[in-house]
DNA sequence: TTGTATGCGTTATCAG
DNA sequence: CTGATAACGCATACAA
């Protein structure tokens, strides 16, 4: 069965597939091609089921109406929700979305960013790993497109989609701190990345002010490890038991980790220790309890950070823009 | 900045694309090309950050290196995991993964067939909606590569990578029932798809068998209305108390609402009513109770379904097989 | 050992 | 109103 392109089209009705091209893409304003062999040329498309060659339109236009998504693990809901309402919103404004995982590692996410461009993506959409700073440097110099969403660099003077970190984690401490939990831990990842730190900063300054911090109100877990290091951690934590009443967790892989250690041990949740967490899990909703969680607006960052990108791949808006978008605390 | 081709290549060095391109593809076997020629491309290529243009590759050799995932809902666990599982394999052999969503609807299935199809992706997965025979049907008349996965349609002869659905949940019914739990109800999705009435066949066999089976029970949900219809199903059951001691939940999804519905009520699950569902989900690794489920071998099966499709594409194995994968009920 | 010519499917330009 | 032609970047058969 013969590949059904503008050409077959073309040598079937006896005309050149210029002008198919012309009239199926309904640039045949100033009556160019008569309504008849227009006609004729969209019914012949349709009986054939000409299905046009992005591949070739790419190459001929320079652009492949694509974008790049680089998250680090597709298979997380955070990311997962952010990929699907991404895809929506693209797919509204013509473009494909080609998803990349990193597993938060700087080789693999290089590597995804060679492999996207190749594929010609007309942009990029990165939560970046940790230390990826020169890489996305690197990016822009190559004034190739990019938005940088849920994780920023200060540094750097490019588009990025975030959300009040600081803000939302302070005022949420207060809260805590207000409800009477005046011993409350911070338990995050050990690693420099802005918007965790961002989350840590809120933290420690809501302590401060209300003259309560000290070092060991924040704890580390690393990401490699994180099951085993919350273990430890918590344990840790229930040596000194009267000195801690309440855990706000700094993401949702961590609350989750968290949450479990402290079921197991046995520890009645919102009763024997507040908890407090970074977005909505399945997990919580089904307890007894209720865990008051700081929910993020991913519709929002979906749906600004393709504004910002197709802002700057379409020359709409090449200044690159920095967004804060509110992210507030559910109880 | 002058975007790097061949061209670019060929001109710095005062050599033909043709003597280019043929070195940067590893086809110079016979000494082809000089050694010398040969480093000095190369070094070349390295220092212009060259990246060869795969849409015009593709347009070339007739195909793209890419295929199309059609899943219903990349935000689901389930469908992340596979996705996540597809896209490293495939990467392993060089090829991309577009993933499209369909929300279980058909319209948008067609839709991202065709979309998939004109960005000439050289095959296609699909876990398909329902009612989605025929639109899978067309496909296979097409001669496009294409493995079902997941779901399956058993009149339909296509390459297909499920589980063994009846047989885990005939087994996982019977444990139940050896258990002592005589009066178990089945909770499902009301909608007539091959792999849900494969489990529901495996449960309500299983119930025969021992002699137990009445119609009610099983019970029906809608995908689009879950939390109501299972808010509804849930108090139903309720009220004939002393008829249910347990309850096997055909789906994750079905199970988080399910078990939220139990919870919400003060139920006591594997106490007051037994339960078990299909799939891991973090949120049941929470509990101090066990849920016991059924695991799928998701990797496996991202892996089997790549494998039979590049099969396909490759030529190396056209005739369509039927892979029936083990999934286990996990205590 | 290297270069030339051609074509993949499309669109844009210019010539009828 | 329509057709011919060139070009996008690349790979390959064929020449040299």
């Amino acid at each position: 069965m013969e590949k059904v392109s503008l050409k077959v089209i073309a040598r079937e009705l006896g005309v050149s597939a210029a002008t198919v091209s012309l009239v199926l893409n309904g640039k045949n304003k100033n009556g160019r091609v008569s309504e008849e062999m227009s006609q004729k040329i969209i019914d012949k498309a349709a009986e054939l089921n000409y299905i046009p060659n992005s591949l070739a339109k790419g190459l001929k236009m320079g652009h492949s109406k694509s974008i790049g998504l680089i998250v680090a693990d597709i298979s997380n809901v955070f990311f997962g929700t952010l990929a699907l309402h991404i895809q929506n919103y693209a797919e509204k404004e013509g473009y494909t979305v080609i998803i990349g995982n990193t597993n938060e590692k700087l080789e693999e996410m290089e590597k995804m960013i060679t492999f996207l461009n190749s594929r010609q993506v007309d942009g990029l959409i990165i939560t970046p790993a940790e230390g990826s700073e020169v890489l996305i440097g690197s990016i822009l110099e190559s004034k190739k497109p990019v938005v940088l969403v849920d994780r920023g660099f200060p540094e750097l003077n490019v588009s990025s989609v975030l959300i009040n970190n600081y803000e939302v984690c302070y005022h949420s401490t207060r809260l805590l701190i207000n409800k009477g939990y005046k011993k409350p831990v911070f338990i995050t990842y050990k690693q420099d990345q802005f918007h965790t730190n961002e989350r840590k900063r809120g933290f420690v300054e809501a302590m401060k002010d209300a003259g309560l911090f000290n070092p060991y109100h924040v704890k580390e877990v690393s990401y490699q490890c994180l099951e085993k290091d919350m273990e430890k951690a918590i344990s840790q934590l229930l040596k000194y038991k009267r000195k801690v009443d309440a855990i706000f967790f700094a993401t949702n892989t961590i609350s989750m980790a968290g949450v479990k250690s402290l079921l197991k041990r046995g520890l009645l949740i919102q009763k024997d220790i507040q908890v407090m967490c970074f977005d909505e899990t399945d997990a919580m909703n089904l307890f007894p309890f209720k865990v008051p969680f700081i929910k993020q607006p991913i519709e929002e960052m979906a749906k600004r950070s393709l504004e910002l990108l197709i802002g700057q791949i379409e020359n709409k808006d090449i200044k690159p823009r920095k967004l804060f978008l509110e992210a507030k605390l559910i109880n």
